[in-house]
DNA sequence: GTCGAAATTTGGAATTATTCTAATTCGGAA
DNA sequence: TTCCGAATTAGAATAATTCCAAATTTCGAC
């Protein structure tokens, strides 16, 4: 797994060429800069609002195909609550997501130390795990 | 929680009229019998299908309001993976879903004895959790 | 640098699961 | 039986996402 630091204001310029074999074009490198800026998991929509304020004739096509380009890569993570639309994480260490029913906004949750979800699960054996979403709704204590 | 017997051929009459406070309908009762009928996890779709050969004249609008009336009075339990269309499961008692990529096919995945998801994720103090799905994806070992 | 091929981007149309609307029907209480 | 709120229905609307075909860009070979 590579890391990107996360800046407040990544320079989509300074991105290799290349990453995780996937082309870094001009516009995936706008799409991944939107998403490494702010911890907020914003949807594709968000994202195309915001790539557009530095690169106004990008299309909302291409944030989608950007966005997919980047998730089968293991840039991005994609992150749904329920039928809401999906949305986007630069977060790619171990965690969940929760999301706070007050306010809407999504929060990364990490998992306790050495604790593995399959130890937790009766799965036959030999079961291969390709994917795996945990996704928690509720309130912050008071 | 309330447990309904999982039979091949659950007879929807044989439903009391009101089932955690929710009035029980021949729709509603169709409903909650086929998904009772078959441990698959159908799509709103597929209620639909069944639905209609024992009763032709539902509509598939009154197949969605029951879905959702089941759900939100804890009768059925509405499963989704990714952006896939929600599914429906009968099964009641704690557990989640496991997708065999091969057959697409979902599967009910159960906990091991005693162990709390809570006790593994770094939550806040004081959190309330209200939602909770766990969704796995991957292939049965050989 | 030029050329052709392949990949990417783009705007707009299409898809499709789900929700909404407004009219009709139903069902239980009085 | 009548009445009234709830439920059902057909069909239209919605909206996130995908598809399409044309235009543009990038890349490698020369
Ligand atoms: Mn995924
Ligand atoms: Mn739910
Ligand atoms: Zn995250
Ligand atoms: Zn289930």
């Amino acid at each position: 797994m590579i890391s990107l630091e996360q800046q407040k204001n990544p320079n989509p310029e300074d991105f290799p060429s290349e990453l995780e074999g996937l082309r870094m074009t001009k516009q995936r490198r706008e799409v991944l800069a939107v998403i490494l800026a702010e911890r907020d998991h914003p949807t594709a929509n968000d994202v195309f609002t915001r790539a557009q304020e530095r690169m106004p004739t990008i299309s909302l096509a291409t944030v989608y195909n950007c966005l997919e380009a980047l998730v089968s890569h293991s840039l991005v993570r994609q992150v749904n609550f329920e039928r809401e639309s999906s949305r986007y994480c630069p977060n790619l260490s171990d965690h969940c997501h929760f999301q706070d029913e007050k306010s809407g906004k999504i929060h990364d949750v990490v998992f306790k130390g050495g604790v593995k979800l399959e130890d937790l699960l009766e799965l036959p054996q030999g079961t291969k795990i390709s994917h795996l979403e945990i996704s928690l709704k509720g309130r912050f204590g008071k």
